[in-house]
DNA sequence: ATAAACCTAGGTGTTACACACAGGTCAATA
DNA sequence: TATTGACCTGTGTGTAACACCTAGGTTTAT
């Protein structure tokens, strides 16, 4: 199965199915005749098994780990959980991040809406110069009266 | 005021001001007996309002179109707006992403906290291959009877 | 014969810096 | 005064996970 099947097989773009090839993840068999790359089965398997990790948050380089666990005769599953509520830990940092991202982000197009362009601006721009975060302090700020 | 004394003055580090500079965002004169770069009070409120804006999501590139807008004599308020309503889209979509990947990695390490080390795989770690995602529809998957 | 569709390796671009390197400058101290 | 330590410079590399491009070789069908 050359490179560009088994990515359609697998739905992901023949790109992808190079990188995982370059970093090693994935081990075809090059044609004598054609200098192609040969996917096998169990390139096929391996490269579900990554789709799977990434899905839920491991990294291309957790998944080298792991992979190289488990052909050094180890068990991965401890290493795997090791990993995986360390990476839990940054989801839930990202998430809050974000959550308050949007929130700040929302807050300064709602401010916005009722601000005039061409206010009178320090530097750049009087909207993002005068942004007042709502987050950290119920502070009431200057109410433009439409 | 070179560029170690701004850089903490703004809580920033020295290698993002020069990155900035770098960018064009920041127009230090340079000392021509030294050849160091001098930061103005100009650079410190351009660098203040830079810090603003990424605190509000907007990327480098933002930045530097908002600057280019203002620096043409045009208003940017309105490009302003318009950046922000994208990014806070992007910003939703990326808040929903991990909301998901959360809940997923959260299943996952409840799942294998009762599953057992070694069990069959097929290919590297049974632990990702037979993680079953609860999500989508609410299928009662293999309970361990603990 | 030729064109369409596939393959290759290798290089670049993306984001916002962090870090390293080699070397020049400056102020204070021994 | 020599040296040390702390600062500065530009330039280059590394980060994550690919996407995209280039230049060229192969295969298949028409």
């Amino acid at each position: 199965m050359y490179v560009k099947q088994l990515a359609k097989q697998m739905d992901v773009t023949p790109d992808t199915v190079r990188h995982y090839t370059r970093l090693g993840l994935l081990n075809p068999i090059r044609s004598e005749s054609n200098g192609y790359q040969q996917y096998t089965k169990a390139d096929k398997q391996r490269l579900q098994f990554i789709i799977s990790a990434r899905q839920l948050g491991f990294s291309l380089k957790d998944v080298q780990h792991i992979i190289s666990e488990s052909e050094q005769g180890n068990c991965p599953c401890p290493l795997t959980r090791k990993i995986i509520a360390k990476r839990l830990e940054e989801t839930e940092a990202l998430f809050q991040e974000t959550l308050k991202l949007r929130t700040r982000m929302q807050s300064a197009l709602k401010q916005w809406d009722v601000s005039a362009d061409g206010a009178v601006s320090s530097d750049v721009c009087s909207l993002i110069e005068t942004f007042v975060d709502p987050i950290p302090n119920l502070v009431t700020t200057e109410v433009c009266d439409e």
